[in-house]
RNA sequence: GGGCGGUUAGCUCAGCUGGUUAGAGCGCCACGUUGACAUCGUGGAGGUCACUAGUUCGAGUCUAGUACCGCCCA
């Protein structure tokens, strides 16, 4: 055999080798799915990014887990479809150019309509790429040229389509309420939208004088510039501090109004003093007291959060209620300045902390302002029920399972969907009132004219909310509302994976959309996975700072490295802790996995011939016991692999292939097989064809978590045709043969070179010295094993020889096997008699109290009559190995003349 | 206030439907540059499985409670 020659460099280099592999996948076109594949379809939508976005940690988990999956099943020989895309994100893109026209010392005011959409379109065009681009640097399978984008013209139709029939059918309709309103994006937001953080605040609690005499009640309130607003106070019907007051006017103060205190049994009585200052406008249950009692709503606040009178009730005559030196006033300095005149007019009567939860706008954390409004609302009982009823037949599932029941929850108790935003940017609301006749409708197309009156009509000035477009993602993408050949194919799809955060957001909604429109449930199952973040356990986030570029770590260590840690680090639905302070540590595994495999690879590239034989054209008899072990391991490795990853536990998968791999394959095999491969023989093509099988079938295995450095070495395998790619290769679900014989004979031999390894360190015998060593076998097994491995154990456990005999007489120190087999190593120059007395008897010491717990478990008749009988058996082999283990110690220690 | 999850080695985490001598990676200690790999090899130290009570022949694993941490909903 000629010298190996080692044409790869020593550590892998992801830099030179995943772009142009990455490419080469591209021209091949291996991520496509072909809608008329015979295949059976396996589909994966991508939770659409921001189009404004770029790649952070969170995009880096959940986009690896769906590259995983995708390659998993595209490998198991599905017509597997990934489809890509974004999302138009009204608020934050609009966000995103309104700062941009700031710096330009611009509103969108200034522009126009018509103009800002269109300088957030150019924007849009110009970076609207980026974060797909960046997709593919950490390596997803997408199937790009079926990119969409919510707001692209065929989407925008099927936008379009969704609100009109929702309007045929009556699930939408205006509502008069309070909604949740951010002053800074001068928007209302949904429900979700308008997220809880807790909040230490303070309750002021303020006397309202009585209007016809002395006295006075005390009101509690977290948000006393509200007050200008109140309508009426009310306590509990069954609160005898009430009893003097109802029916009375109060006097509200800085208003100069009189208002009634009224009773109402939705008062929490343990609250504050049991009196509820109540305003209308701006909280949503007191417009509910308000409407119970039929009062006023006066807006006391303008939509960019400053103090001023507004209409709340058309027609309503009245007087301003906000003080002169109070206009224009923002909301939390108007707040001091009321509590200071309240005190002046010694009006406050205290003020005293108070925990509660404050919500604030998801997109640029203001504090939201309840306020009343008109707003369309989807009508959502009707499109839940469906959904709750496909979950409990089981069509799909949430995994992991705990959290179907806040799934079910949300949607038993779901509220209606508050659609509008007060946005330029997004799917402009279809609905069109005629100015003549006033008669409003929705409509597929923009009419010229009212159909009723031929009067001159206007569009609602709104958007809708970019949920309502990214509800219709699983196919919407694919084509609806048209009957495409793709919507036919790819829907309903199979596996959605995202965060939990997002799961009433898009998730529930998704689902709803689905049976509403396409009549069957948009996927099967349901992952949500973990949140990235720092070793303080807070989320990673640009705010904070503490996040993590996937960029730079590709840069830094490669995109394997990243996906490895990622996918290895994670059990299912748990989060994933990451140190931004120091990569290094953070993604040494993932980079160590990735030059561990490389070096196999070097070491096993160098030994296989062009024509290597294969593994099926060995002649029979041909393996030894260590090829039959490690295609047994094999084996047990690709069976394990295969149903870690259908249950969605890719760590464990992924840790498998990492234990084969490195633990198995490098540790042992390669280390024993190395004489073999010098002999250039027939053991030598047996050896060379097990090497070239069991690397292959691991880089296949591992090819979805390290997709890259896979494809690198598997394209060196000799044989390999010029035109395959990794990607599309057969999974190796069945790979190998089972073999527990071999499992046990090579067991054994694991057990012997541990034993003088331990031996030899315990010595201290120098690396470079070889012993002798003899076995003096106590079972079949283990004599068959080491006389059919000698040369592998002497070449592991660096022994000049080793001997299987019945009897050693050289001086040198001893271990015991399981199976009391003696493994004895030959130790030239004084033995210390003494040392190994003290260490052998340790160890005897150590098994005598395991034989104690054993024998009065055994002893128990409790225990072996009810205990199943496999589970007694197995303990009473233990016992008699362990036992066999103990006499040959005992034996051993007498030999020795110890104490 | 209601619900859910977590608490296992210095750090980050596995441990599946109760039966192991409780594991891994990183870190740590000792030795080592043997023609795949020092991003490595060999050996080693390190855990009263948060606490309390219970169920059971048997509890890291099941039940209840306590403490702390986190998330979701109001």
């Amino acid at each position: 055999m000629p010298e190996p020659t080692f044409t790869l460099p020593p550590q892998y280099d992801p830099r030179g080798t995943e772009a142009p592999i990455y490419h080469r996948w591209l021209e091949r076109g291996v991520f496509a799915a072909r809608a008329d594949s015979p295949r059976d379809p396996y589909v994966i939508v991508i939770p659409p990014p921001n189009v404004t976005g770029v790649l952070h940690m969170g995009h880096g988990l959940n986009d690896t887990i769906q590259d995983v999956l995708i390659r998993f099943e595209r490998m198991r020989g599905r017509e597997a479809l990934w489809l890509p895309g974004t999302d138009h994100a009204g608020i934050a893109t609009q966000n995103v150019v309104e700062r941009a026209l700031a710096r330009e010392g611009k509103t969108r005011f200034d522009l126009g309509r018509e103009q800002f959409v269109e300088r957030v379109w150019a924007f849009v065009r110009q970076t609207g790429d980026t974060i797909l681009e960046q997709l593919r640097q950490i390596g997803a399978s997408c199937d790009w040229d079926r990119t969409r984008f919510t707001l692209d013209a065929g989407y925008s139709r099927a936008v379009r389509e969704v609100f009109v029939s929702l309007w045929e059918e009556g699930l939408i309709y205006r509502g008069h309420r309070v909604i949740h309103w951010c002053p800074r994006c001068l928007t209302a937001l949904s429900d979700e939208e308008a997220e809880f953080h807790d909040a230490t605040g303070a309750l002021y609690h303020i006397r309202y004088p009585l209007a016809d005499g002395d006295g006075a009640v005390v009101v509690a309130t977290t948000r006393p510039e509200t007050l200008l607003g109140d309508t009426a106070v009310v306590v509990h019907p069954d609160d005898p501090r009430g009893a003097a007051f109802v029916g009375r006017r109060v006097r509200l103060p800085l208003a100069d109004v009189e208002i009634p205190v009224l009773a109402d049994d939705s008062v929490d009585r343990e609250f504050g003093t049991g009196f509820v200052k109540v305003t209308p406008a701006h909280d949503a249950s007191d417009f509910e007291i308000g409407q119970r009692h039929g009062l006023a709503m006066p807006l006391v606040m303008r939509e960019d959060g400053t103090m001023g009178d507004e209409d709340g009730e058309p027609g309503v005559g009245r007087r301003p209620r906000v003080p002169a030196l109070l206009q224009g006033l923002d909301r939390f300095a108007a707040r001091e300045r009321i509590v200071a005149m309240l005190r002046e007019q010694d009006l406050l009567v205290k003020i005293e902390p108070h925990q509660h939860a404050v919500r604030r706008c998801y997109r640029c954390n203001s504090v939201v302002e309840p306020r009343l409004s008109d707003q369309w609302f989807v009508r959502m009982a009707p499109l839940a029920e469906p959904v709750l009823a496909a979950f409990h037949a089981g069509e799909f599932r949430i995994v992991p399972e705990r959290w179907e029941a806040t799934f079910t929850n949300w949607m038993e108790n779901i509220r209606d969907w508050n659609i509008s935003r007060q946005l330029w940017w997004g799917h402009r609301i279809p609905v069109f009132t005629c100015t003549a006749c006033g008669h409003a409708w929705a409509d597929r197309v923009d009419p010229a004219a009212c159909p009723r009156c031929g009067g001159s009509v206007e569009q609602d000035p709104d958007v809708l909310d970019t949920w309502f477009s990214s509800w219709l993602w699983p196919f919407a993408t694919l084509g609806w509302p048209e009957r495409t050949p793709d919507l036919e194919r790819f829907y309903p799809g199979h596996t959605l994976v995202t965060g939990s955060e997002i799961l009433f957001f898009w998730v529930a909604r998704m689902l709803m959309a689905g049976h509403h429109f396409m009549g069957r449930r948009p996927f099967t199952t349901v992952y949500l996975h973990g949140t990235a973040r720092d070793t303080q356990h807070r989320r990673m986030s640009k705010s904070l700072g503490n996040g993590i570029d996937p960029l730079d770590v590709v840069r830094l260590y490669g995109a394997d490295a990243l996906r490895w840690t990622l996918i290895a680090g994670s059990s299912l639905g748990a989060d994933v802790i990451l140190d931004p302070d120091d990569l290094e540590t953070t993604f040494a595994p993932g980079r160590n996995f990735a030059n561990k495999l490389w070096n196999i690879g070097r070491f096993i590239l160098a030994q296989l011939p062009a024509g290597a034989p294969r593994l099926a054209d060995l002649p029979p008899g041909a393996l030894t016991p260590a090829d039959r072990w490690i295609l047994s391991r094999l084996h047990a490795t690709a069976r394990a692999v295969t149903r870690m990853f259908e249950q969605f536990r890719l760590d464990e998968g992924a840790k498998q292939c990492f234990e084969f791999t490195w633990g198995e394959l490098a540790d042992w095999y390669v280390e024993a097989v190395k004489p073999r491969l010098q002999g250039g023989d027939a053991d030598a093509a047996t050896a060379q064809a097990v090497l070239a099988e069991c690397f292959d079938v691991a880089l296949r295995l591992l090819h979805p978590v390290v997709p890259f450095i896979t494809e690198a070495l598997w394209q060196k395998l000799p044989g390999r045709a010029p035109e395959a790619l990794l990607p599309t290769a057969s999974w190796p679900a069945e790979a190998g043969r089972a073999d527990p014989e071999a499992d046990e004979e090579f067991a054994v031999v694991q057990a012997v070179v541990t034993a003088v390894r331990n031996l030899r360190a315990e010595y201290r015998v120098p690396p470079r010295t070889r012993l002798p060593v003899t076995v003096l076998p106590r079972s079949a097994t283990t004599r068959d094993a080491c006389v059919a491995e000698r040369d592998t154990i002497a070449r592991l456990a660096a022994a000049s020889e080793v001997a299987i005999a019945d009897a050693v007489a050289a001086p040198g120190a001893s271990a015991v096997l399981a199976d009391g087999s003696e493994v004895h190593v030959t130790l030239t120059g004084a033995v210390d008699t003494a040392q190994e007395c003290r260490r052998l008897t340790s160890e005897l010491e150590r098994l005598d109290k395991q034989l104690t717990g054993l024998a009065a478990k055994l002893a128990n008749p409790q225990f072996t009559d009810r205990a199943p009988a496999a589970v007694v058996a197995r303990e009473r082999d233990k016992e008699r190995t362990w036992r066999d283990q103990r006499a040959a110690l005992a034996g051993k220690l007498k030999a020795l003349g110890c104490g």
